[in-house]
This record gives C-alpha cells, structure tokens and sequence, in this order.
DNA sequence: TGATATGATGAAAGCGCTTCAAACTAACCA
DNA sequence: TGGTTAGTTTGAAGCGCTTTCATCATATCA
C-alpha cells in the first residue's frame, strides 16, 4: 500500500499537520523539523492522494475541458494548448467530448457537479447560455473557446473578421477578382458568420456584390465543399474566385473544378480558411487564412487558471473578456500569386 | 453549495446509508424508500462529489492516459478512442502529455501514485519496463499502445509487419519493382522495425536483396523525408520504388523527386504508411496502409476497464497479452496502379 | 408460543487529507 | 519574578462519501 500522511508523520516524529504544512509550504515550520518530514517523504516515496486532498481542501488542481465529438485535428491542437498551460502549473487536464445526448444527460456537465474540477474550458461545443451560466453560478469559472454565447465570460476566439478582411482584400484589390463566392461552413457558427461578414464588407468597400446565388452553403465536412462547388459551377456566369469558409472545403472545391475541366487557379481561384498541414500539400499548395488554435487553447487554460487563483477578487473580473487572436493570411498558390 | 448526501438524507427521512445503497444500487432497499430518496436526489439536483465517493471506495471511475508531447493527428485518434470507451462506462478521462522532463520528474507518474485513476493507457510514450512494472505492483492496471516493453502487460499494436508484408508485397510482387528502397522512421520504434523487417522479408522471399545504400534514416517528421529522398537521388543506381515509414514522410519524397525532375509513380513509385487524411489529398493520391489508430484507443480503454472489472481474478489475465489490430493497404495512384 | 430466518434501515467508523483553535516553549521585558 | 510575545507544534474537527455491523420489524417454522 502507498504511505499516507499519517506514515510519514510517524517517521519523522511529528503530527499529521506538520507534515501537510511541509507539502503545502503553509505557515512556519522550523527549518529542522522541515528537513526531517522530507527525509521521511523520500524515504516513503510519499505521494499525497489527489482525492483526499481535494475533498479537505475543496481544490482538485485539476482542469476541465469539453470538445466536440467531432473528429478534427483542430482540436487536438487545443487540447494541447489546455494540456500544457495546466501541466506548467501542475494542473490536471479531465477532457470530455460532448456527447451526443439530449441536455438533461450531457456527461460533462457532471464535470463540475461532480466536484471534479476547479474551472472548465469549453472548446466549440453546442452549450445554452444558461447552463454556462448555472456552472458559473456554482463558483466554477469557465473559459470558451471558439465559442461566445454573449455573456460576461471569459472568451477566446480567433479573429475570424480579421482573417476574412485580409483574405478578402487580397483577393478583391490585390487580384482584382471581381466574382468572388463563398462556401459557407455551418450556418449558426459565429466563425462562419464573421468570415462571410468580412467578405461582403470588403466586396461592398469596392462597390462590388454579393448576389445570392454566389453564397453557397456548406457544413465545414468533407464532400460539402465539393456539392457546394457543383452548385457554383451550374451558375450561367462561373465566379473567378472562391472563398470557402475552411480548408476541407476548399480543397473538395478545387476538385469538383477539375474535375469540370477548369484549372484552379487560372480558371478559378480558390482559397480557405484554418491552415490545415494538408493545405501545403495539395496542388496547388492552397493559399488560407493560418488560425492560432494551440495559442487559442494555452491562453484559455492560463485564464482559466488565473480565474481560480483570483478567486472573489471581483477586480479580476474587469479584465477584457473577449480576446481576438490574431489570425493571418498564408499566401500559397490557389489564390493565383 | 451544492447538495450532500446529507441534504438528501433529511429531505427523504432517511439515513446517509440508506442513500447511498440507492445510488450504488447495492443490497436491498424498501421500493418506497427507493422512490422517496430518488425523489429527494431530483428536488436537490443531488450530484455524489466524486471526490468523496473516490477517497471512500478507494475507485475513482477515471481512467489515465499518457501521450507523448509531439504535435500529431495521429494520437488524437488514440485519446478520441480511449475517450469513447471511457465515456461509454460512464468514467472520466484524465490525460497527461508525456514531459520532457528527467524520469524522475515525470508527472504522469503522479497520475497513479496519488490514487488519481483506476487504471492508465501509455501510448507510444518513451517508458522504461521497470516503471510499468512499478505501477502494475502498486494494483494500477496498465494497457499500452503502439508500444511493447516485452512483458506481461496487455499491449495493443497495430500489425506493423502484415502490412507492411502486404505493401511490399504489392510493390514487388503486383508491380515488380526490382530496386525497392527504404525510408525509416525513429530506430529505435518498433513499428518502423517492423514495417523494414516486413520488406525485407518479401524482397528476399522473391530473390530480391535490400543493399545498405537503399535504407536512409529518417524520423518520421516532416523534411526528413525529402532529406532522405536527396540522398537516394544521389544514387548511381536509382531505386524504383520508395517505401517510406510514414506518410508524412512519403509526401516529402515525392515533393523531393519531383523537384528531381523525375514523376511519381513514372519513375519512382512511393508509398508510405499510416493513411492520414493528407494522403489521399496530394497528387498523386498516395499508396499507404491504413493503420486502425481510433480502434486501437477504443480498445485499449475497454481492456483497461476490464481489467479494473476483474481485478483479483487472476483467470482473466490469462487472456491474450498482445493483440494486433489489421492494418490494411490503401491502394491509390502513388505506387503506379 | 417461542425460536429463527429474512428484509430493511440506522449508526458509526473510516478513506487521507486540510485547517484552525489551542497549547506549548523559549526568550524577552518591566 | 510574573507576564508577554513570537515561533512552533499538536489535536481534533471536518470534507462527503462507502461500508460494515448492529438493530429492529416482520414473517416463518417447529
């Protein structure tokens, strides 16, 4: 069996309190007493249990983080960021993905019922507002990534306007492409929705349109940027570029291209969103907009943890709580450069 | 504050134990009690703290998982497996990346010394058998992934040698390509062991020999392939064909040949190892073989929690130690069909 | 009718830690 | 010399559960 405090504390001669303000560098302890409860920690090779000490102490040390179910390297990038912004802070990382139950049943919401953890992360998952809000309510701060439900939390997003401007003007002024279309991911995402906003804001600026039938709708997965494509090119005057609202699109949309016959990007230029690995590969290499996901993921464990060790100081609170990272335009060869 | 047994102990007119046997579903309780404490734990919004119920039964329906710290798809298919399987039986999933860290410092050892998780998953981590060995001894269960430390612990690999028998096969036999060459991954791995020792095999099987000039070292990451592939170009003799460890790894090879001058398949045909998504994205679509990475997390969970459910029943570690998932050949355009 | 199962519940002892009031010690001051 | 005080340490009460053992009805049998 593994010692406990109470072994340690016999070994060195001293009470259990003792010892655990020697493991919690709590208050004073003489220097020599010190010494001698760590000599016994070694010699026991004394762990303290992790369970023990979050019920006495009412702190799990632990983070937690709900993704989607989705099967998306994306994520993994956030998990990363999460995993190691807890683990520099000797923190433990609980993931969930969200699973596909109705409300009433949604796993991760034990998480924090549970007492399972000090804080949570949120990553791109379908939640209410007000279930944000009841875990809130129960002291356990929560952090959103790619992900705003428009109240007072803590947020992180990419700059999806940002991305989709300076994509937008490279391909409106720098290339001077003047039929320009876009496949758009899921309808409701806010992702998708600012990146569609920055398009036409841009097109507006240099008294071009957006017509309709230029706005194809797709769902962020493989194959729909392919049947969105499709639709475009049945159009009686073909686009001469298109922006679709992530790389998988896109890449499916310069397939159904040639597929057709035309040559992307002499025929039609296409360009993306996300900076996948894959984007590099392609031919041509596909011209996107690079999101900062690990960064999205490290900044919202380190909040996260920063929330918790803020605790009720209320002027923590004031701190920005909606952060844009920046996002950038990876110039390749799709776009036509 | 949330809700204790307590609070639903009162509520019900009951005693503690008596809700706690309804919980657990443990010995028998009156169906009216049952009913009265149900009631009371659904006015009270009554979640068990895990914590307690941990401390108390010495389980904590969490399951630990170690990755290694690189930057890849590849394991996200791992946790997403071991995820799913966890979830399924209702427990949590507490993941640890591997650390850089000396031995002696590394947390994931944490994970299991301080009573955190019922059993752990290593995956393709760096691990020495004496510390599995230690964690075993202290009645954690271990399961490993894509890993063997050769002893008795239940290890699930993916059958590194069939397919890359298959492959071999396919190149040799099928195409009959007479100079086949060989990029490997990190040495010491045995999957990249496996995969060599495979082509070795079919080549010799078919009077064929693997000269020391056509096995280049490289490390599974990108630009180690396209270095590799340079040497190979140097060659007097050029090679015919390129088996390359990975995908990752073959992509970069193909790039390196065509900036040769010569084609892909034309010249030199490649193929790689893995399937990733990318793979069938490049042009041409490259040859590989699919290696079932989900499946293999899913079922190293399910094993991990068969062993938690069978502990102390010695019969049930009799079960087959090592188990080989199917890999299988994914012929596309890069090997020339 | 009294002895004996059987079913249902309660009471209490932990699980291994944190934390806080209280106690002890030695040193200092008036 | 008694009273403070600051520095250390102890002891014990939880944290919210599980689990064992004892208890108490009620039903069963000789």
């Amino acid at each position: 069996m593994a010692a406990t405090i109470f072994d340690v504390a016999k070994r060195a001669g001293v009470s259990i309190g003792t010892v655990s303000r020697v493991i919690n560098n709590r208050d004073r302890v003489h220097p020599e007493t010190r010494e001698r409860v760590l000599q016994a920690i070694r010699d026991l090779d004394y762990h303290a249990n992790a369970l023990a000490r979050g019920l006495a102490s009412q702190q799990t040390a632990t983070l937690g983080l709900v993704i989607p179910q989705v099967n998306d390297p994306f994520f993994f990038q956030v998990v990363r960021g999460v995993e190691e912004a807890a683990s520099a802070a000797n923190y433990s990382l609980l993931i969930a993905s969200q699973s596909r139950l109705p409300a009433s049943e949604r796993r991760y919401l034990h998480l924090f019922r549970r007492g399972h953890v000090d804080a949570m992360v949120l990553a791109s998952i379908e939640v209410h507002a007000h279930e944000v809000q009841e875990i809130v309510e129960q002291g356990i701060p929560v952090v959103l990534v790619q992900l705003d439900i428009g109240r007072n939390i803590p947020t992180f997003l990419a700059d999806n306007y940002g991305g989709g401007r300076a994509m937008a003007e490279h391909l409106v002024v720098e290339h001077q492409y003047r039929r320009v279309a876009y496949i758009t991911g899921t309808d409701h995402t806010p992702d998708n929705r600012e990146r569609l906003r920055a398009l036409r804001d841009v097109l507006h600026e240099n008294g071009l349109d957006l017509p309709g039938e230029y706005v194809v709708e797709g769902d962020y997965l493989r194959d729909s940027g392919y049947r969105a494509m499709q639709r475009l090119l049945e159009l009686p005057t073909l686009p001469d570029a298109v922006f679709a609202a992530n790389d998988q699109m896109a890449i499916d949309a310069m397939m159904a291209i040639r597929e057709h016959g035309l040559s992307v990007p002499d025929d039609i230029a296409v360009v993306g969103f996300d900076d996948l690995p894959l984007a590099s590969y392609v031919s041509p290499p596909l011209t996107t907009v690079h999101q900062p996901v690990y960064e999205l993921g490290w900044h919202a464990g380190q909040m996260a943890l920063e929330i918790i060790h803020t605790q009720g100081d209320r002027s923590a609170l004031a701190a920005p709580n909606k952060l844009l990272l920046p996002t950038s335009p990876v110039i390749r060869r799709s776009c036509g450069c």
